[in-house]
DNA sequence: AAGATATGCCTTATATATCGGTCAATTCGA
DNA sequence: TCGAATTGACCGATATATAAGGCATATCTT
């Protein structure tokens, strides 16, 4: 009966989802934005936006993004140089670490 | 012939996207631990672990954030409380404006 | 107040992501 | 150096998200 395992979320996950959703549904608010024309400029049904201003944690991230950079909503407060930066800087950081992780070695090393 | 519409994102979500999962990868790598490891903590394939790290606009938000809280990257740099905290605030301001809208008013109010 | 529009919630068919696996190439430990 | 482990890329089958629409209710405009 192949069981369907249902897949659980961390609560904080939970929450930066329902977060995320919500800077969304505000940030279409304060453009005077309805859902029809939100769905519509991201080219989704409307169901699917629905979805994502609810916090599903099964909507494409891809959209999600999206529609935030839409409505205003900036996460990783960078603009577009900013990103671009960002991005550089931690390819170098994961430059100066191994290829390949082996289990030998059993430090954390947590600084970030 | 069906046509499968492609779709598209804007540069600025693509590169968000890149640089989360660059992110997480290098949370990982920091961790000691390997796509095998991490996936399986997931409860995932390894294959989607590597979509998610190479930032594909596809994966289910919430995989990609509950990789994040693992590895130890933050979003809206907040901790538990702190994000329960910002939805109430966004609660707030979503109350202030009216339940519907209406393409009458035409004013962007952009502030946030 | 009335009419129009937006929103909430639900359902089915279809498109597609995920799983689970394989194979080759790379890189680390001993 | 050699062997074991990690990583990168790819693939088909299956589980599942999305699209599209319907219906009821709420709320805005005039």
């Amino acid at each position: 009966m192949a069981a369907t395992q249902k897949r659980t979320y961390a609560r904080y996950t939970l929450e930066g989802l329902t977060l995320l959703g919500k800077m969304i549904r505000l940030g279409r608010k304060k453009r005077k934005m309805t859902e029809h024309e939100l769905a519509e400029r991201l080219g989704i049904a409307r169901s699917t936006l629905q979805r994502m201003e609810k916090g599903d944690p099964k909507v494409e991230i891809g959209l999600m993004f999206e529609a935030a950079a839409i409505v205003g909503v900036k996460l990783f407060d960078a603009d577009e140089k900013g990103i671009t930066a960002l991005i550089s800087r931690t390819d170098d950081r994961i430059a100066l670490l191994p290829k390949h992780v082996y289990k030998a070695g059993k430090r954390v090393d947590d600084e970030f």
